[in-house]
DNA sequence: AACAGTCTCAACCGCCTCGAG
DNA sequence: TCTCGAGGCGGTTGAGACTGT
């Protein structure tokens, strides 16, 4: 019963970290690791408070700290996930690899909840707002309001709520070059605005980059899925064709040449070609998003947008990722990455300029 | 160029949970 | 069983960047 209080103390700085500042906690955690961080800004020699530098680390400084513009998956992610869980922010960076807590909290209100208001939809509850629905619902209590089903799902996104989305900044592993050297404070906002670096994107470079960023993530979301130690992805075997409608099936060799490459296959822990499908939202088929994606206009790039389940809805009492072995997860990981290599090795990604989309072809 | 309004997001605040003593 | 500190979490703030006039 001695400890001493934590953020306590005369002299304590607060407010912005200095690059020098981040430059000792990055040495001293290199060194001696996490953990202890009421003795981290002594040892360190940072006249910090323990929980600032922890907050600094977990939410700045983390070498594997993705940031960037966030990825149309990521965003589907996100607010199917907060239909679900309301503002768990936690829990939902635990299925988003690399992203904070404290990242997704501000992108949610700062654009997705903004989007969603646009588009007539209640962030809190994700229903219809009474104003600009022709079928008013009635109102849902809170502790209700995040649980809602998959076809009530289904009718309130009706529109698209993909925006253009960029590859993550290949500078973003470098904390330290975005520290602005000049005045020794802390750049603010790492990169560029929303608004700034979509002017910047062509429509071609959108869609590319979306195809990138597509590749990874099917595998970097049953890794985070897995090191989070909670739960099982939901990832549905046949969510995987679902954005690919020109593969046939009727084509044999091709099919073949996919389930080389299926993560699913090889794995005893799931039979039926399903990874626990058991998802809050009581849904064991595949969430279709092509519902989200804008009417009758589901051309090429909207299907871009929904390659790969969505529905991915975790349910933290489910199966435990931890009663699959560590060569099952192994295993699952490398097909996902070989899944991904696959597609980018052996699909060319052709911009059509008359639809403006891109046109998959299987090589 | 200057100013005001708006937006973004890093950082802080306060509360909660868990576990050690 | 109780107390208290560490760590975690969600809500909020405000400095700085951006945008419009």
């Amino acid at each position: 019963m001695s400890r001493k209080p934590c953020c306590v103390g005369e002299g304590l700085k607060k407010g912005a970290w200095t690059a020098e500042e981040d430059k000792k906690l990055i040495t001293y955690i290199h060194d001696y690791g996490e953990g202890g961080w009421r003795d981290i800004p002594q040892k360190a020699g940072l006249k910090r408070c323990g929980k600032s530098c922890r907050l600094r680390w977990t939410n700045y400084l983390k070498p594997e700290i993705k940031r960037g513009e966030f990825s149309s998956e990521e965003e589907q992610i996100i607010i199917m996930l907060h239909a679900s869980r309301g503002n768990k922010w936690s829990v939902i960076a635990r299925h988003l690899p690399r992203r904070t807590d404290n990242e997704i909290k501000n992108y949610w209100n700062t654009h997705l909840k903004k989007r969603l208001i646009e588009q007539g939809i209640d962030p809190v509850t994700h229903k219809q707002l009474a104003s600009s629905s022709s079928n008013p619902t009635v109102t849902t209590p809170p502790e209700k309001s995040h649980s809602l089903d998959a076809p009530s799902l289904e009718r309130q996104y009706s529109r698209s709520i993909s925006m253009p989305s960029m590859s993550p900044d290949p500078s973003s592993d470098s904390k330290i070059s975005e520290i602005d050297n000049s005045d020794g404070k802390a750049a603010q906002g790492g990169s560029l605005s929303c608004k700034k670096r979509f002017k910047k994107s062509s429509s071609t470079s959108r869609l590319l980059n979306k195809v990138a960023a597509k590749a990874t993530s099917i595998k970097e979301i049953l890794s985070a899925s897995m090191e989070g130690n909670l739960t099982a992805t939901t990832i549905s075997h046949s969510s995987f064709f679902y954005g690919f409608p020109e593969q046939d099936s009727s084509n044999a060799s091709l099919t073949n040449t996919v389930s080389e490459f299926d993560p699913f296959s090889q794995s005893p822990f799931y039979p039926e070609h399903e990874i626990n499908a058991t998802s809050d939202l009581g849904i064991d088929q595949d969430y279709d998003f092509s519902h989200f994606l804008g009417g009758d206009n589901h051309n090429e790039e909207n299907n871009m947008n929904i390659d790969y389940g969505h529905d991915l809805l975790m349910s933290d009492v489910s199966q435990e990722v931890s009663s699959t072995s560590v060569d099952d997860q192994d295993n699952m990981i490398g097909n996902f990455e070989g899944y991904s290599s696959y597609l980018l090795d052996h699909a060319d990604f052709i911009f059509d300029t008359d639809s403006d989309s891109l046109v998959k072809h299987f090589v």
